[in-house]
DNA sequence: CGGTAAGTACACAGGCCGGTGTATATAACG
DNA sequence: CGTTATATACACCGGCCTGTGTACTTACCG
């Protein structure tokens, strides 16, 4: 009885600490804010000794970043690379709730919170948040062209805004906004398509 | 020179306290953040002893609270109130850009701000940023029904919610959102609004 | 088994922050 | 004039923050 039983089980927490902090990054920035959680809590939830966080990442922004840029766990693909679905379909599945099982509101895009937290544009994470943002635009216009859209650089552009719109306005108001969104990307949607040839019921 | 000399010319800063706080709020809050805006930053900048600070607002918390009570000098009602405009041009007008001489973003919205920084719901300060969204939110409603729109509160909603997207995609894009906004906004009234008696090209 | 990489415990530095105490000065008003 | 409300200078407190120094322990791997 030394100096044992560190872990919970007795087990020490051992090798896996920097996927155990980025876990508790993302559960702490997305609960308490990235400004608001110190390093000393998220360390204690992460069961990681400071010293350690600080191997792995040099500061508190490169974490920051790195919680960033390993955030898109295949969101993006789930909703854009699904051949199920129709072109066109698919530009209106980015907008379904994920999970809505409970009353829990759509958490807040991870890439406006940094944003708006860090408040420095020249910050590799708001750096990265931007390249993501650009890169989700793409996306949208890539489906959008392949769903005959007559301007899709614009539709993709206009469904972006529209997702981010959501996202604040769900913050601000504490209320799930994604449903208006949805609508409105389905507007713009059959507004950007022109009459197709022989495609189902287009009339409402 | 015992203890003269206080203010730049001489003169005492005096009595005008309470609003040059208010004053070096909007101008820190807006450049710099809430959160990275200290008090003796703030106090300095107002040219007011950190006492009378503390004497006029309780806590940063209040500051901040009366700071975003403070802000709609009139925003509202330069948008709203406006008989020169018809109900349609109305609408269309929030959506435009306020003195874009130069090549200054549009400044992030403070509502939104406030509540992503302070990440408290129930702060006071994001519980007013809740009401005015809302008032926005019926006041563009009424404007849609004076208009003529078949579901004014839907298209309230969702303008408001173009404008929180504008805002909030403006700031993570670093790149003006507004104009985009208002394309969206465009195509929504006109698909609100039934095709009326003897108006204009509707056609493109 | 032995070496090395990874992790740990813990204290502590230095800075900024929100907020206060105290004693003083000045403007406004009756 | 005298009172009172307003503002000032300035030091200070406790707390939290990011980040480091040091000595130690453990796991893995050849």
């Amino acid at each position: 009885m030394t100096e044992l039983e560190k872990g919970p089980q007795g087990r020490r927490r051992g090798r896996g600490a920097r996927e155990r902090i980025l876990g508790a990054s993302r559960q702490l920035f997305r609960d308490q804010g990235i400004n608001r959680t110190g390093m000393d809590q998220l360390c204690a939830v992460a069961q990681v000794s400071k010293r350690t966080a600080y191997q792995h990442f040099a500061s508190k922004d490169e974490l920051v970043t790195e919680y960033l840029r390993r955030f898109d766990p295949g969101t993006m693909s789930a909703v854009f690379d699904r051949p199920d679905l129709a072109p066109r379909e698919r530009l209106l599945a980015a907008f379904e709730l994920p999970a809505s099982g409970t009353q829990e509101l759509t958490p807040m895009c991870p890439y406006i919170a940094a944003a708006v937290e860090l408040h420095d544009p020249r910050h590799p994470a708001s750096q990265y948040a931007r390249d993501y943002k650009q890169a989700i635009a793409a996306r949208l216009a890539d489906t959008a062209r392949e769903a005959g859209a007559t301007h899709p650089e614009q539709l993709g552009e206009q469904l972006a805004l529209l997702l981010d719109g959501a996202a604040a306005r769900t913050r601000v108001m504490n209320t799930e906004s994604f449903p208006t969104a949805a609508a409105i990307a389905a507007v713009l949607i059959d507004n950007a398509i022109p009459a197709t040839t022989g495609d189902e019921d287009r009339s409402r």
